[in-house]
RNA sequence: CGCGGAGUAGAGCAGUUGGUAGCUCGUCGGGCUCAUAACCCGGAGGUCGCAGGUUCGAGUCCUGUCUCCGCAA
């Protein structure tokens, strides 16, 4: 099939890599423009542009998705289909409807829960045990279309938004193909998400900031769902701020006070949390420093109790 | 040229006003122990990111370069 691209983050490249290896006929790859990202001001390619490249692949990099020249674009693009896969604009309708069988979207969650910017960190974050990934037609309004290829997968008690996002990045390929193939057959079955649903706000860095007074699950999953941005940090430490990256809830109980380090060697750093409950850190960051196992941290820094 | 920090034994860190490179862990050998992630004794392991320069002498000062990290985006 003939079909236009549309993403940005690696989690979009397995989708545009499994259409490419599926055979499908790619006429163009929509991607964010190069941003001065990292430290300098050095331009940087999208993990989906990379990917194009190497491809040879026609990579368009809009400004505004929603000027007319965009739109005329696409038109004189012919693409039976548009796939978008976190592509980091909204669409107008209009452009949404230029293919005759439409637009669809590779979703990290399973709608209606978690429409939205960050899906898969919201999932991790509320302690859900369930996640997986919707492919979906595209509307005008986001996230809200229709159901066409659903898959859940379980979420570890050990994992992190990072590798979750890996997984369903190739979850959501296998799904795309799924829907994909629905869709040129002809078979299709569109599902409506109903009125029920749930919003997954952007993060921010004011996430941050744990508060150990909660209870060493509630951080856990707020240190596995801030993971790799914005991370949870604490300073309760060295009284300087420090990312964590791996945590363990030890199922111990203590009579002291959230915030109080209880242990610190090989195993890791122990911290009296909420409720009596003991959360293990296990891998941390310190500024200016890489990411470390805590007890490689504490040879170097070791922890008076 | 956005701001700042860091590159020293396998790992994490220290190294005072430039003068023979240290600590903790790991590792190897030995000992103690019913046993151990515990303890005791001993050993190996580093051209101090790279390239120049100043100096009698540079990890330590100067210049350039590479890589990494934090903030900011």
């Amino acid at each position: 099939m003939r079909i236009l691209f549309m993403g940005t983050p690696e989690f979009a490249v397995a989708s545009l890599r499994a259409l490419v290896e599926a055979g499908h006929e790619i006429c163009g790859v929509f991607t964010q423009p190069d941003k001065p990202k990292n430290r300098g001001h050095k331009l940087a390619f999208s993990p989906v542009k990379e990917y194009a490249l190497t491809q040879d692949l026609p990579v368009y990099q809009p400004v505004r998705a929603r000027d007319e020249e965009v739109l005329e674009l696409v038109r004189s693009l012919q693409p039976q289909l548009i796939v978008a896969a976190a592509y980091g604009q909204l669409l107008p309708e209009a452009l949404l409807k230029t293919p005759e069988l439409g637009s669809i979207n590779v979703h990290s969650s399973l709608l209606p829960k978690y429409r939205g910017a960050a899906p898969i960190n919201r999932a991790i974050l509320d302690g859900e045990t369930e996640t997986g990934v919707s492919i979906m037609e595209m509307v005008k309004e986001l996230d809200a279309g229709d159901v066409i290829v659903q898959r859940s997968t379980p979420i570890g008690p050990r994992e992190n938004a990072q590798t979750l996002t890996a997984r369903l990045a190739e979850l959501g390929a296998q799904a795309l193909l799924e829907a994909v193939d629905a869709l040129a057959a002809g078979t299709a079955v569109r599902t409506p998400q109903g009125s029920e649903w749930t919003y997954a706000a952007m993060l921010s860095r004011e996430m941050s900031p744990v508060d150990w007074s909660r209870s060493a699950h509630e951080i856990s999953c707020q240190v596995r769902g801030l993971i790799p941005w914005p991370c949870a940090t604490t300073e309760i430490i060295h009284g300087a701020p420090m990312k964590l990256y791996d945590v363990e809830e030890t199922g111990e109980t203590t009579a002291a006070q959230p915030g109080t380090i209880l242990a610190a060697g090989k195993a890791g750093i122990d911290v009296a949390c909420g409720g009596g409950t003991v959360l293990r850190i296990t891998e941390l960051q310190a500024q200016g420093s890489k990411r470390m196992a805590a007890s490689a941290y504490l040879l170097g820094h070791p922890i008076k109790l």
